[in-house]
DNA sequence: TTCTTGATCAACCTATTGGTTGATCAAGAG
DNA sequence: CTCTTGATCAACCAATAGGTTGATCAAGAA
């Protein structure tokens, strides 16, 4: 699929990146550095499990686009990718706006329906 | 978290949500309802796997609060919540919104920066 | 009642997730 | 060189996801 960026999305990105976001540790971490970069140190420290499991996460995140790393030294900084974030609302809303919009129809029909058997009613 | 519609969203629907957009069997399900409700053997018919499968996945969606079933005799329509996903792209929208302003901050810092540099060279 | 259709339940198998512990590595600091 | 810090690798374990087959159920149709 093609976003309103023009960048495209295959099948395979869409899985690891909804299901990066499956799990309330990650979206913690996403909420996080939503405020700014973060170490996996500094990223673990809130949470009640090991800085392994915690690494483990960003690598979901990370294999899963949202989320980049560079070098500095010995540590490795973790940065939110937000244009990531903006491809997974564009595919939701593809299909939510086709959905409201065929909502809107059917309330528009029912409306004009309503109206015709008014009138059949004040003709009798 | 509370989303624009004021509805209360906990960690374990966003969970399920999330985790229930993170297959290609049940977005293209999703892709398929937000043209119309269908039957489970209409949404089954398109995938090479068993209309067993497409009901369990039916239910992944369901409990995931993203799509609601009625009764219609032996048929039991299928039809997407665009609520639901509201509350996800909102989820996500709440936290790129706050990066993207950091970065557009940033960029407003760089470009001062940039410009007094330019004006000590000036000086020079 | 019997047959057909639409859909679910139950049991099972395999691959993957999320977590652990223990060892290891890479880059400075002393 | 040795020590400390930040982070990863490797092996393992329990739980769950996605799929299968076979049986079952509920509601009309004949």
């Amino acid at each position: 699929m093609i976003t309103k960026t023009g960048r495209t999305v295959d099948q395979d990105t869409l899985d690891k990146a909804f299901m990066a976001l499956a799990d309330p540790v990650r979206r913690a971490i996403v909420a996080r550095l939503s405020r700014g970069d973060a170490t996996v140190n500094e990223l673990a420290e809130p949470f009640a499990i090991t800085k392994q499991a915690v690494s483990k996460h960003i690598q979901v995140l990370e294999h899963a686009g949202l989320v980049t790393r560079s070098r500095d030294a010995q540590r490795r900084p973790v940065h939110l990718d937000a244009a990531a974030l903006e491809e997974l609302t564009a595919w939701i809303d593809q299909y939510r706006l086709i959905a409201e919009s065929r909502f809107r129809r059917l309330d528009a029909l029912l409306e004009t329906i309503e109206n015709t058997e008014e009138k059949k009613e004040e003709e009798q």
